[in-house]
DNA sequence: GCATTTGCCTACTATGTCAATAGGTAATTT
DNA sequence: AAATTACCTATTGACATAGTAGGCAAATGC
């Protein structure tokens, strides 16, 4: 299940493209406009800044913009950076230990096919699909 | 993400699917070749019987089999049952009150077609496929 | 230089879910 | 009666989620 991070920073990133001509964005507009907490945003903000989806600039004019096109950008990696995993189940996490289990698993190949489709569709689906 | 509750239920359903000639199969056996705690499963195998995929026999010569054949059951029914839900973000939860921003929010129409396809895969999956 | 605006930083917290464990009671067979 | 098995209630520790609070740092406009 995705998180409220997750979806905040997808509608985020939405709101930013669509105004990609606008320059510098402050977060209050933002926050206004998704009827979403400032003060979570900022979280949220930062780790995109973090992950260089994002700049961010201080100071009376400041605010965020896009670092790259909206083409440029999939659902998978904005989500990657929010969400603490991805994965359908734990043992597919990119930070899980090895599952002792693995060889004798019936389901993993289950797991394992369905994680691939989703991952296709966030990875599919781009930033511009909205504008 | 699938709880262990989930991933547990479909392994005790496909092994009770593999064995179901042997009439009733005590918990203490699948707990012991699933390599999962038996009281553990014991609140799994509860579920699944009062939502009727299983049936329990308690006393000597007693344990749990299916109560249908193994490709009348689907995996979208089995994790229903144990997982709290299954929708790929909360608003989608059949249990969530309605949103107030449904009809303005950009991203529900992506949500409502990943859920869409995942939903499919689990109801398209039978247990059978196990055999 | 100063006030204003804005992002950035650390810390805290309430709530809820997960993954069990513990210890018993009821039912059934031999 | 003894053994086996399912079923029932209660509790727990760990962790993640979804924020809030309050201040510091940077940049701009006057």
């Amino acid at each position: 299940m995705i998180s409220t991070k997750g979806r905040y920073a997808l509608r985020v990133m939405i709101e930013l493209a669509r105004r990609s001509d606008e320059g510098y964005i402050p977060l209050k507009e933002i926050a206004e406009s998704q009827g979403i907490s400032k003060k979570y945003l900022e979280i949220i903000a930062k780790e995109l800044v973090g992950a260089k989806l994002l700049s961010g600039v201080s100071g009376k004019g400041g605010g965020y913009k896009l670092s790259k096109k909206p083409e440029e950008y999939s659902v998978g990696e904005i989500l990657e950076v929010t969400e603490s995993s991805l994965a359908v189940v734990a043992c597919l996490d990119k930070s899980a230990e090895a599952c002792p289990r693995a060889a004798e698993c019936d389901t993993l190949p289950m797991w394992k096919e369905l994680n691939e489709l989703i991952r296709n569709y966030y990875y599919s689906k781009k930033l511009s699909d909205w504008l």
